[in-house]
DNA sequence: CGGTCTCTTGACGGAGTTCAAAGCTAGTGG
DNA sequence: CCACTAGCTTTGAACTCCGTCAAGAGACCG
């Protein structure tokens, strides 16, 4: 259940088999079904997920009911709403299990004495922000600076496999698009 | 030159007086003029940067020629290219001062030192990526979720000076839209 | 086999871009 | 102290892309 957290931290920091079982005892398992919230707009967010298998999404819904899917969270990924999880207010996001998920829960306090008792994770979880900074930089200028054709093709490079397991109408969520435009760009695409 | 720094790292972390001492050795001072770069694209960043006084921005030029600005940092806040910072890229930001400003500079390398020598600052540190991320969470939902007169007004609220500091094309550039459009959404927005 | 979910296609309208021109303002040099 | 220029902002007109609304076609599941 554990490996696949151990092979990440491994690739930023290096923890004795006594902090890696020191460290488990921080976090709680947990399934979730397809479908299944992890987290509901209203509730704040308690728990940070690393996705062991399966997939989850994070979305929000604006004042015109319109849906905006903030991230998608594949095998290998944390999710949470850092606002809410971080600093303790009500979310405005939904989690929601897109497939069958098992994850590894670690609440905000369980994470600072993890951290104070294993100090060596600071470096990974610092690590870790970092690559959420750089992904978030990312996506803004994405969103700022290509077309919707651009992103499109972007997002099929980063995540190739998100096509298969994910219905269009939510890729166009993520893109900040509708559904039609989305299904008129492929075809334009298939007609090259 | 270094009080608004440890007053900010206060809120979060108490520093020792030896702690401070050892810690003002990792930064050098730097003063640049209005219209100087503190990185150019192609370069790496080398240096994360606290912006004691004045104003900068970072901005990314697009192939079509377009220019959009991710970040202005007025005196308080830190910036560089996460990107090119952290991984040793080579940078497609720009980063120059709007306003003549005095810094406080550090390499990744000297970070790294310094946190090893004064841990204290890794939480500090931490929190600092935790908004970052919760600042770029919320800004990507803007732009995905709000109109182009929600988002200017959002802006107006959040940085209520920046509108007096900085000249209309730039918060445009900053908006995602063009000059013409903003000018034509305050006209709008005069008129109530 | 009927219902629900998903994707596609078409017609129309609206918001924002582009291009071009003119008005404003501040800084510079005579 | 005034005149001139360069950069910034405003305005207008035509065009483009995308959203909205509505309808229809497949696909999957009970």
């Amino acid at each position: 259940m554990f490996d696949l957290l151990f092979q990440q931290i491994s690739t930023t920091t290096n923890l004795t088999a006594t902090e890696k079982e020191r460290c488990q005892t921080y976090f709680t398992q947990h399934t979730v079904r397809k479908r299944q919230f992890l987290l509901q707009p209203g509730d704040t967010c308690q728990q940070l997920a690393f996705v062991v298998t399966g997939l989850l999404r994070a979305y929000t819904i604006d004042d015109k009911g319109t849906e905006h899917i903030i991230q998608f969270a594949p095998e290998g990924n944390w999710i949470s709403d850092p606002n809410s999880f971080f600093l303790h207010e009500p979310s405005r996001y939904a989690i929601e299990a897109l497939e069958e998920a098992q994850l590894l829960l670690i609440t905000n306090e369980a994470m600072e004495e993890m951290l104070a008792r294993v100090p060596a994770l600071e470096r990974y979880f610092r690590k870790l922000l970092q690559k959420n900074v750089i992904a978030l930089h990312q996506r803004l200028i994405s969103s700022l600076s290509q077309s919707t054709e651009e992103k499109y093709q972007a997002l099929r490079r980063q995540f190739p496999d998100l096509m298969q397991r994910v219905p269009q109408h939510m890729i166009a969520a993520y893109l900040g698009i509708t559904p039609e435009t989305l299904s008129r760009v492929r075809r334009q695409l298939l007609r090259d």
